[in-house]
DNA sequence: TTAAACTTTCAGTAAATTTTGAAAGTTTAA
DNA sequence: TTAAACTTTCAAAATTTACTGAAAGTTTAA
């Protein structure tokens, strides 16, 4: 396979992997493009390669850059700015794990937290049954968050240090 | 808060939490509805309290059993089906990253493996960018597989038995 | 200044996904 | 059998989400 099949190849992968993990397929196909140059790219190019809009490689870059995966670079002597990707695949599962806990889990644990105190009848079944799924899951919920925190936080402690070092 | 109501924002926040993570908000609203009843419902019940119609019912109801999530149950000298919701979270948790795995994970896998046999020039520095990114991250996308295998399989060894018990 | 080079915005359009509902299919009991 | 009770299918419609492109905004160098 030609090197530019072969990145073409892995654009869609992580494209089509993206989507199914709901960040939107242009998001993750400018990342893998990033990913995979040696050279940081400039709207330009980018908008070139993908074929899509200025508008949309604007935009995806921008929010890129607010997940802490893509940041801007400038070249002396030049205008333009170049966009290039961190390349460590621990901080990308790092960063992405931070964001989307910020963005989506802390809401719900907030909502959960709230039906957890919810009163009712004991004696109701269907009283017993909300309740303790709700609390069970948020039960789950807080532990994959706290687990989350510790991760993100303290990756450098002997306990996690040592779990991480087999994933890296 | 009434327990009507209660119920009502559990259904929301869990399909908000679904769509966020691909999976369609329907099926993670009939999964939170059966999840908090008490008794198993008929397609008619969960229609109504939805507000779906009966082909999305159907449709969706398909889905969770496929997803190993719901269950059909019959009712002695009825006609009608019943469903209803597995409660345990441990097993959600497993049943929908194994399902997944499955589904999504295992297909990036095999093409980071084809992409990671690519060859080339060891000179280019386009190469070598192209050759690391994709060796380092199928390298953390097989832990991941590794590490799921582990736990779907192997929940009551030592090792991830003691970190799992933390989680129940 | 000012004009060229570049970036950002956003209303309108397009594409993808989800949902509907009526028709077709299936099962059961009499 | 057959018809009522129930389930499944799927083309078309609705909804949601993503993208375009032209216009507005910003920065820089002369």
């Amino acid at each position: 396979m030609e090197l530019a099949a072969a990145k073409q190849k892995f654009i869609e992968a992580w494209g089509k992997l993206g989507s199914e993990w709901g960040i939107n397929r242009t998001m993750a196909q400018v990342h893998a493009l990033l990913l995979v140059s040696h050279e940081a790219l400039t709207t330009e190019q980018i908008m070139k390669d993908l074929s899509i809009s200025r508008g949309n490689a604007n935009m995806t870059l921008r929010d890129l850059i607010g997940w802490g995966l893509v940041e801007k670079q400038h070249k002396a002597g030049e205008r333009k700015e170049y966009f290039y990707a961190d390349k460590d695949t621990w901080n990308i599962a790092r960063q992405v794990a931070k964001e989307r806990r910020k963005r989506e889990l802390d809401p719900v644990l907030k909502i959960l937290d709230e039906l957890s105190n919810v009163e009712g009848d004991v004696k109701d079944p269907e009283f017993k049954t909300f309740s303790k799924s709700v609390k069970d899951i948020n039960k789950l919920a807080k532990n994959v968050d706290k687990t989350l925190d510790t991760m993100l936080k303290a990756e450098e402690s002997w306990f996690w240090g040592s779990i991480f070092k087999i994933f890296k």
